[in-house]
DNA sequence: ATCTAGTTTATAATTATTCTAAAGTGAAAA
DNA sequence: TTTTCACTTTAGAATAATTATAAACTAGAT
């Protein structure tokens, strides 16, 4: 992904590119594979590899905004963090807790045969699967 | 459950029975339908129901006690908070992000046609299906 | 009845996250 | 281009869930 298409993103989005957003945008989009993280290894990481400093409430802010903006999509693991991941299509995980790994599962390897109905008038919004490994 | 059934799971789980912790167990398993809780939940119910009050840290210590020895299991959902399951046979949920509500999916009401194979010598353990709901 | 390891308790500590308020900065308008 | 101001960033405080601590208590073996 091009710096340009980083700026479209962000304006896209109503998010104002800021010179730090603009970093962490960079840091998540600029890759090939889908990246899996939390706020906390995302903060770390960006410690390494940007030259300023950019505060822990704004990479929450940031990674907020790019969630709400459907940038970024939030995946609930057991344990107390949230993971964050830059594939927002509809997919499916194996969750390895040896060493709290999420592994991207895509959406069509997994068929599910018979799904029971929703409840009183709810409707079903989507289907996380997890797969849960173990050595 | 009778009480001496209760007697009987601390004692086959090697949790001596004390006070607390038979008015938490007959509080929790004491009952015809699953119950779904959060710690937090579960010490309300306690100041209201129980004559004695209850530390949340024995509250804590006896849920994970109970968790170990497998007589509850843990459900994670979106949110910060945890949730135990009095159902700990291999079932799935309906989650209900309108009032952080979930509702249990028996195994037998999801069949699963494909899925892929575990990563590099690593097993499944089990398959968790969340399905969320929406108006 | 006594003793001891296991238990409960109140409180402190920890961890993830959100809030706050002051200082800083894009970008629209002059 | 300069001004202006709403939006941002920041450090640190606040909050919330959970875990650790250490002293007082208790179940059950002796």
């Amino acid at each position: 992904m091009k710096k340009i298409d980083i700026l479209k993103k962000l304006r896209s989005s109503k998010l104002r590119p800021t010179k730090q957003r603009v970093e962490i945008a960079k840091f998540l989009f600029e890759r090939e594979k889908t990246f899996h993280f939390t706020v906390e290894s995302l903060n770390k990481l960006l410690i390494k590899k940007s030259t300023s400093k950019i505060a822990l409430a704004t990479i929450y802010n940031t990674v907020h905004a790019f969630k709400t903006a459907g940038h970024l999509s939030e995946v609930e693991v057991r344990g107390n963090k949230t993971y964050f991941d830059t594939n927002v299509s509809n997919h499916h995980h194996f969750y390895d807790s040896e060493n709290s790994e999420l592994i991207d599962i895509d959406a069509n390897e997994i068929v599910i045969q018979k799904i029971p109905k929703a409840p009183n008038g709810k409707k079903i919004k989507n289907v996380e699967v997890f797969i849960n490994l173990k050595n």
